[in-house]
DNA sequence: AACCGTTATGTAATTGTAAATATAACGAGA
DNA sequence: TCTCGTTATATTTACAATTACATAACGGTT
């Protein structure tokens, strides 16, 4: 019955969105299995889907967020770069404050 | 190519949204116009898609959010509570306070 | 040279959401 | 009592986003 407030924060370049929830989810997915296939379905996602959102990433970031390599006996893979880990720290950090902020903003309304 | 940050806000009560951005969108042109009917053309949606979204933020919110009459020389209409404009008026606030609070946590950031 | 798991990409199929359409009820005024 | 613009609701239609499927390329290893 109690009011709860909720956000979804996300960056934008050029009007473009650069990074959000979804698709900071994936790239820790990657982080973990080293795999754009293997972090895709993890997800319950398609592989061309979470293609399509690395792919977005990886363009309009200021710098590369991922290495992708293709072929030897692992058949490839997908790695964070240094710039893509603290991509998604600053997000995560930039997220968990915002959501303090509105939960205090909500106690000191009228609501 | 600058990093922008942007956010949208929303109210829960039991896991179900109460109020968003595009809720309260719906309320303001309800109050412009008094008529659900002139208010969903106004934003170019149809009369159900308004209705819904009036209806659960009615049936949710601690008070009723309108006033709806049928019949009558005019048809009838809908208007806002007084409840319903606090409501609108405390979710522009919180917005308002997110957005520059976030604005400001990007560029004390490393990004 | 053949194999394997991966990246990369296009096309067809599906499905879930939104819109369009239809219908009923209401009630003040002419 | 008839009309009119509105609320209220169900059903059908259309569309867009997502998934599923298919295919090619790659490069260590065997």
């Amino acid at each position: 019955m109690e009011y709860k407030i909720k956000s979804r924060i996300w960056i934008e370049v050029d009007g473009e969105i650069l990074l959000g929830e979804g698709r900071v989810q994936l790239l820790k997915a990657i982080a973990e299995t080293g795999s754009l296939t293997k972090a895709a379905a993890s997800l319950s996602m398609s592989y061309k889907k979470a293609w399509s959102l690395v792919d977005a990433v990886n363009t309009r970031a200021k710098k590369p967020v991922v290495n992708t390599s293709i072929g030897g006996t692992k058949g490839g893979g997908t790695e964070l770069t240094e710039y893509g880990r603290t991509l998604i720290q600053t997000f995560d950090n930039l997220n968990e404050n915002c959501w303090a902020f509105l939960d205090e903003q909500l106690a000191n309304s009228e609501l």
